[in-house]
DNA sequence: TACAAAAAAGACAGCGCTGTCAATTGAGGC
DNA sequence: GCCTCAATTGACAGCGCTGTCTTTTTTGTA
């Protein structure tokens, strides 16, 4: 229809076309009050009309901060780890957050065995004056890139498993409570001997499911076998490999709860190998709800981490202004699935 | 150390240390010629001591284009797609480009069925004034959404598979080729009677699959036999319900060529259910090189298409400034592994 | 030593918006 | 109708940088 001039619409273009001065513009656009009706309408039609869009750069210069919030988060590609279910999750939550406050997230992997992660992070918030930042964990519980963070003066917000509250704003989940929980759930199906294969401790989250496990069986009244308490990586090999030594015991487990999906899933192959049933001789519970979870025969009972419920409400508390809410906890959710079933009878 | 001044040092501070002007710093920073080594030098240390870093905002404003390249593919929310493994390693690419031309990703995902998409990004580009745009498959194939980003005027790319060219810059894949050369590897083993399972047909990628699936056996003398073809959507169950559809044919495939790794993995489930064994009655192979793909048992056998550099490609076109490279072809790669097998003997 | 030409450095006007504060208008009360 | 006060609107100075054009300095040459 109308002819596109060649260069874009300006506040001041519509300004003129609306007969208003471009501070009223700017007051319709950024629905400020003290606009009468009738003002705000002849100004809404001329930016239909020029289909004037702000410009994000002018804006941003001027507020002295941009519409990009930052999402930070441990670079899969320097590990070759199958994170990704994990990690697009939280983009979701975080985009969700975003497109509903008119904001652009902007991702930035990083390895923080790098030298000179705290300053490039640094850079990146300084110079592109960030609105805000989501810490995502792992490196959310590493003092080193917290604090250079904190030394931009940007607000942010960590994404924590477990409930270590600092002076800063925290979005954490009830992994530990939900750990006892799964032990509760296997309890009740008549297991004692309940095995835990850990994982990498550089995610504090494993630690905490550990500490979780040994809650449950405390308040279910079992005690900790120290050979059913083995080490893995987090990788689906070491599970295998963790399944292999617990099934070989004189006294097997009835039960495994690996502190990952992944391993979890070594644990199942290794237990078909050995001709191990599973849920009948032996039940399996992982941590993550992977998409493979779902697709493993039987499918595995697990506990999902509402991640992106958890970046959402991150990026909701950076753009809220308020510095209020300091902490707050999203429960993760247990799946109960055909991985577990009664413990097998002697 | 030093003092920190509440506000940050802009370029006029570093000008005044070092006793230049202002246009002499913006020349140093952004290594334009015409300055002698000695005032650099100068001008480098005042940086350093006063810890300057460029204003993106002000630059963008200045340059009247930003340094953010958009990603734009589709959403996976919108579809409850296991798709993050796909969405990852085109962030990698892209992410590898941004980095090594100092820009910065923003990710935008979004659902091309929904009303309005075109607006919302062209209001996207044009607001934020991206330096360029990646739009990933299938929405690259979308001419609704091509059409958009072009009124724009932003510099853009295509990622896309097969060669269909248009009159637009496009990173490609031989995915036709690739998928021929792995009917070659199983006609190699002796397979005759090679099924196809094809997937949902919104991306074009499917239909050149198939095409390469044709190809394969043309040049390999075998025939087409249609009640071998069969129809899946790309999902794990529909993979394993053409499996069951084709392993109850009186005359059996000796091999299995599915359109995504999802439903091989849904196969070789329904295979082995059905107490068939693979690779020794049936060879099975997928498209994709999904995590799990390596997980399986046995591991599978498929093509792995080069995502990340793709993506990487792209960006450095975006950011080459020449509008010279229009269309690039970066090959996959077959990955031959433990699920296909010399066809049975009969 | 002097002079032209090239190289280096500077001056300054924007880029398109927001924030502050001043000016104008409208409403209500007398 | 006039005055006061609040509600609206406008004027204008930046925000921190880059692009263009001008001025100054240096280099090469006769």
């Amino acid at each position: 229809m109308g002819q596109q001039t060649t260069t874009r619409a300006t506040i001041f273009d519509v300004a003129q076309r609306a007969s208003v001065s471009i501070k009223t513009v700017s007051r319709v656009v950024n629905r400020e009050p003290n606009v009468r009706d009738k003002t705000r309408q002849k100004v809404e039609q001329a930016i239909a009309e020029l289909q004037y869009r702000p410009d994000s750069s002018a804006r941003n210069l001027a507020r002295q901060r941009s519409h990009l919030i930052g999402l930070i988060y441990d670079d899969p590609a320097a590990y070759e780890l199958p994170s990704s279910g994990y990690i697009i999750r939280m983009q979701q939550g975080a985009l969700r957050a975003c497109r509903e406050r008119m904001h652009e997230l902007l991702i930035h992997p990083c390895n923080p065995r790098e030298r000179g992660v705290g300053a490039t992070l640094r850079n990146l918030i300084e110079s592109a004056r960030l609105a805000g930042v989501v810490l995502a964990p792992p490196l959310s519980n590493m003092t080193r890139l917290v604090r250079a963070i904190q030394e931009t003066g940007t607000p942010f917000v960590r994404i924590s498993p477990g409930l270590k509250v600092r002076n800063d704003r925290c979005v954490a989940t009830n992994d530990l409570e939900i750990s006892a929980d799964m032990v509760d759930h296997l309890a009740s199906l008549g297991h004692e001997r309940i095995a835990f294969i850990s994982g990498d401790d550089t995610h504090l989250a494993v630690g905490n499911r550990y500490d979780g496990y040994r809650e449950g069986l405390r308040r279910n009244g079992l005690k900790l076998i120290p050979e059913l308490v083995v080490a893995g990586d987090n990788s689906f090999d070491s599970g295998a490999a963790a399944a292999r030594q617990l099934l070989g015991l004189d006294a097997r487990p009835t039960a495994v709860f690996c502190a990952n999906d992944d391993m979890a899933a070594g644990v199942v192959r290794a237990a078909s190998k050995l001709g191990v049933s599973i849920p009948d001789q032996i039940s399996v519970t992982g941590f993550d709800d992977i998409v493979m979870a779902r697709q493993m025969d039987p499918r595995l009972t697990t506990i999902r981490q509402p991640l992106a419920r958890m970046t959402e409400r991150a990026v909701k508390m950076l753009l809220q202004g308020d510095g209020s809410d300091l902490f707050e906890c999203i429960p993760a959710e247990l799946k109960i699935r055909e991985s577990t079933g009664p413990a097998p009878r002697y």
